[in-house]
DNA sequence: ATTCTGAACCAATCTTACAATGGTTGATGT
DNA sequence: ACATCAACCATTGTAAGATTGGTTCAGAAT
């Protein structure tokens, strides 16, 4: 009986969807409701809806309802919720696929306004007091070699990308004890890669930002002294293992 | 007197902020509170926050408060706010700029079970009986390529180009009465893309998926008339694409 | 006259409490 | 043993009030 009780109850909920007009992702009544309307118990109808969202017709969520067609997926991109699941492998593998085409489609579509902002923030990088007006100034720099793509998709999937890598090496910014210089070898990569998109020299551009990407990894996987290990790589190493 | 008032209101200022401890990204007193405990006026006290949020020092925002650090880019991927900036041409550009190294990622990483849900996907969309099965299947078969990748980080960005790229031809999709017929191309698009997966052939996964991208922007670029736009073109932009 | 001051108001945001919803359990009856 | 019904739970949505940076304006101070 149980069978055909939910058979019954699988029959009219189908007559019942294909009746009403569903636009596509518009929520159905809610079970109480619905159960009453098709003269069903709630029980049943829950082991219909269960088949049809099994078949990939309905989702269903706590506090949000039951909806016409696929479960969507978790489009809104957390940076928080990124942060926690990737690590700086994979940061470092993204950041290799994206960044030189970015740099090669910044020397074809940067205007001179572009351009100029990105020289005014290397030079605000170099006259920086702190380590927090540096870092600033450098978020910047980054931010405009986006925009200068002219592509509002492409500039909002960079701001998650760096948004993800400015947290994961955080911990290491924040017991750096170093404050006011920054090391060269940024400054020498920054300027060579501003310089190419300058020169609308699309393939120097790329490999300017891909050459830099190198040194960064290299730097990541250069062994350091223990002093430094330990204030640096052991506290990535945690920070990590507590993510995963 | 103003310059010396605004003086005395910065100088009272950055003291305290000297003082205190500052984690960084840690939010100030209200600026009402803030003014009495210094004993300056707010109007003055805002002056000298003006000045800090041109150093960079500090951000504001109405309704949130005044915090140390710069500005943070709006990283929330907002689809919604993204779809209304953006179009079908930055849409294609980007994909055509990450799907086949997506492609190649998946060749070289993705597991057995990741490649025979793949054909299950794609047995499922041809044993679809409505558009709406078809479609669900159809970003499931992006979904499992994506997440084949092996890197939470490159699929958290995929997930948002694809969700930009479904919410900018749904508008298309709506008024699209055609139901049950997927056409024949996007299938074999899909298949080659996943048979170069399954043997593991880095460049030809790759290949497939830059062809079926091409495929889809001359579509997309072809001019027709209006019945057959709306019953073969958009479901290329759709099907076809979205298996690219 | 000009500028500063204080208060009020505005729009955006946060906070909080309450209602709604899918998911689950257990008693009751057949 | 199974269906039915009600109650409860955790999550989410909704609405109202409080908070905050931004703005305006009249009056005082210089």
């Amino acid at each position: 009986m149980d069978d055909s009780a939910t058979e019954t109850a699988l029959s009219k909920l189908r007559t019942y969807l294909a009746q009403i007009e569903m636009p596509l992702d518009s929520r159905l009544p809610p079970e109480r409701e619905l159960a009453e309307t098709l003269g069903v118990t709630r029980a049943g109808l829950r082991k219909a809806l269960s088949v049809l969202e099994s078949e990939n017709q309905i989702w269903r969520h706590v506090g949000k309802g039951t909806f016409i067609g696929s479960r969507p997926i978790d489009t809104l991109a957390d940076v928080a919720a990124i942060t926690r699941r990737t690590n700086p492998a994979e940061v470092m593998r993204t950041r290799m696929l994206l960044e030189p085409e970015v740099a090669r489609m910044a020397a074809l579509n940067a205007t001179s306004a572009h351009i100029a902002e990105m020289h005014q923030c290397m030079q605000r990088t170099r006259a920086a007091q702190t380590w927090r007006q540096y870092e600033a100034w450098d978020n910047r720099l980054h931010r405009v070699i986006a925009e200068s793509t002219q592509n509002s998709l492409l500039l909002a999937l960079l701001d998650t990308l760096n948004a993800v890598r400015r947290a994961i090496v955080w911990g290491r910014l924040r017991v750096d004890k170093v404050k006011p210089a920054p090391n060269h070898h940024s400054f020498e990569d920054h300027e060579a890669i501003v310089a190419a998109i300058a020169d609308r020299d699309l393939n120097r551009a790329a490999g300017a930002m891909r050459i830099h990407l190198e040194n960064v990894e290299r730097n990541l996987l250069r062994a350091r002294p223990a002093s430094e290990i330990m204030a640096a790589d052991v506290r990535d190493l945690v920070s990590a293992a507590a993510r995963a």
